[in-house]
Parts: C-alpha cells; sequence; structure tokens
DNA sequence: GCTGATTGCTCCGTGTACTGATGGTTTCCT
DNA sequence: AGGAAACCATCAGTACACGGAGCAATCAGC
C-alpha cells in the first residue's frame, strides 16, 4: 500500500551507480584487477611507503578492507608489504615494479570506460555529477568521522 | 608517478557515496534491517506474490543476492516464501504482517534519513544528481542487460 | 623507567554482490 | 507423448565492506 518511490532515494540509486560501474568495469578495464584494487595501486604510486591505516584514508577503506584488498594485492605480487623497523605496529606498503606496470596499464584503461560510463550526459553535467556527488560523500564521511 | 586523481572516477565517487549511505543508513534507518532488505520489503508491499527473479529486476538486485537477502528477511520472519503450486519452479514471496509493520516504521526513517544525507545541496541540487545518477545507472544497466 | 592509554594490525562474524555449475520444472515443438 | 529448450532456484567460490575483540608495539605522564 504505502509503498515508496525508490528512485526517489539516494541510497538506492547509489548501489544501483556502484553495481553497474563495477560490472561495465569488469568487461572494459580488467576482469582480474578489481576498482578498489586500482585506486590502492594508484595511491601507492603516488605515495610510497606508506602504512595500511593511512592507506586506508587515502582511498576511503576500512581497516578490515584495506587489508583484505592489499593480502589480494601482495598474492598476485603487485604490492610489497614489510614490517616497519621503526614501528613494529606497521605494515609499510610499496608497489613493485609489475605493480606499477599494472597501473600503468589500467590508468589508460580506465579513461576509456569513464568515458563509456558517462556517455549519457554531456561535459557540463557530467562535471555536476561529479561535483554533486564528492559533496555530499564528503559531508556523509565526516559525519562518520566525528563519531 | 602517473597517478590519477580519484575524485574525477565517477566508480570511485560512487563507492564513496554507496559506503557513506550505508553507515548513516546503520545509524539513522536501522541497524537490523538494512537498506536493501528494506527496498525487497518495499517491492513487496507493492506487489505481493511474485518470484524472486521478478522482484532482482524491481530491485536490481543479482539472482543469487536475492535469494540471501530473501533468506535473511525470511529468517526474520518479515517475508514468506512459499513454492508456488501452480509452478514448482518459483519461490512465490510476500511480507508477513510483521514485515509491513516493520516497513511501515522504516519508511518514515528513511524520509528522515534522506534529508541528512542530501542536506549540503539546495533543492534544485538534489533533483539534479537523482536525475543524473538515475540516467548513467539506466544506461549502463541497458548494457549489461544486452549481454 | 613504569604503567596505562593509544595505535596498527589481524581475525571473526555478518551482509551485499556477482559468476559459473547444477538440478528440478515447465513449456514448446515435433 | 517425448525430448529439447527455457526457466527458476540453489550452491560454491570470490571480492568488497563493516564492527568488535584481541594482540603486540609504542607513547605519554609521571
Amino acid at each position: 500500500m504505502a509503498a515508496v518511490d525508490l528512485n526517489t532515494h539516494p541510497g538506492h540509486l547509489a548501489r544501483r551507480l556502484q553495481q553497474a560501474h563495477t560490472l561495465l568495469w569488469s568487461t572494459l578495464v580488467s576482469e582480474e584487477t578489481t576498482s578498489p584494487q586500482f585506486a590502492v595501486l594508484n595511491a601507492l604510486t603516488e605515495k610510497p611507503d606508506i602504512d595500511q591505516r593511512t592507506l586506508g584514508e587515502e582511498v576511503r577503506l576500512d581497516r578490515s578492507t584495506v587489508a583484505d584488498v592489499v593480502a589480494r594485492l601482495a598474492r598476485r605480487g603487485l604490492v610489497e608489504r614489510v614490517r616497519d623497523p621503526l614501528d613494529g605496529r606497521r605494515n609499510v606498503l610499496r608497489a613493485t615494479a609489475e605493480g606499477a606496470r599494472v597501473h600503468r596499464r589500467l590508468v589508460a584503461r580506465t579513461e576509456a570506460m569513464n568515458r563509456v560510463f558517462l556517455a549519457p550526459l554531456d561535459e557540463h553535467e557530467r562535471e555536476t555529477l561529479l561535483r554533486l556527488i564528492g559533496r555530499v560523500a564528503e559531508a556523509a564521511e565526516r559525519i562518520r568521522d566525528q563519531r
């Protein structure tokens, strides 16, 4: 009776957007390397030798999830995980040469994929969409962090 | 070196948006009932006695995921899952009285949560965001379905 | 320098999400 | 009627995502 129109619910739309993206990624970018894994490689390319917690903040991954994702990348030899000799709690992370190679190859493909993904929108709409999502996400993340 | 700015990548932003939403949901709406579970209850409120496949199309959930989500709702007694006597392949689904009660209570809370979630945007921006996400998601879902 | 608090990581349990394989039903076509 | 095709559901395997508990290392205050 009192059913709601889910298309007016940002959460439902966000989930659909993310699902559709994941699927498109696996066909247009890579089957082996997922989008979060790419985000990790990308962050380590920019800032090598950081620990998991810092990396997690960088790419917005939970501490447990970072551990999982990094473990998979390490298993494939794309990332090195070394205990910090100066602080025995930390794992210092770094992309291997192979990891850097994979990252370089995927950068080009992600750009192609983003064009396909955003194809229904014109240039102004794309810019608007990214900006609005960024603002909402950032505000919600701040609420979380202040808890 | 050649690191990319992830904030220009819709996929990364979509993931952040969805994560932030999930977290906000668990604090403002319900700890027990997740957003996909609510979507299922909502769909069954509007259209009772459909099977899992149809339900999945309605709320955009994979056949396996529908089975999981419905199983959890059934375990909590919010949904009934009966083998269709007319077509032995189908599970006919229906929200129980308790499921309807939970749905009613959550409808009000989701509206409150959506206001908080979209608080950083003005009325026009909200409308724009929902419309643009909807268009991108729909286009990407069509690509998937045509495969 | 000791002690208590903090920090970084791991492990466990739960939920969402997808693919591929399998099996049981129904339907359709000859 | 009988067999092939289509269809629905389930199961196994993998990946992301989170919180809580626990452990080892470090730090801060005295």
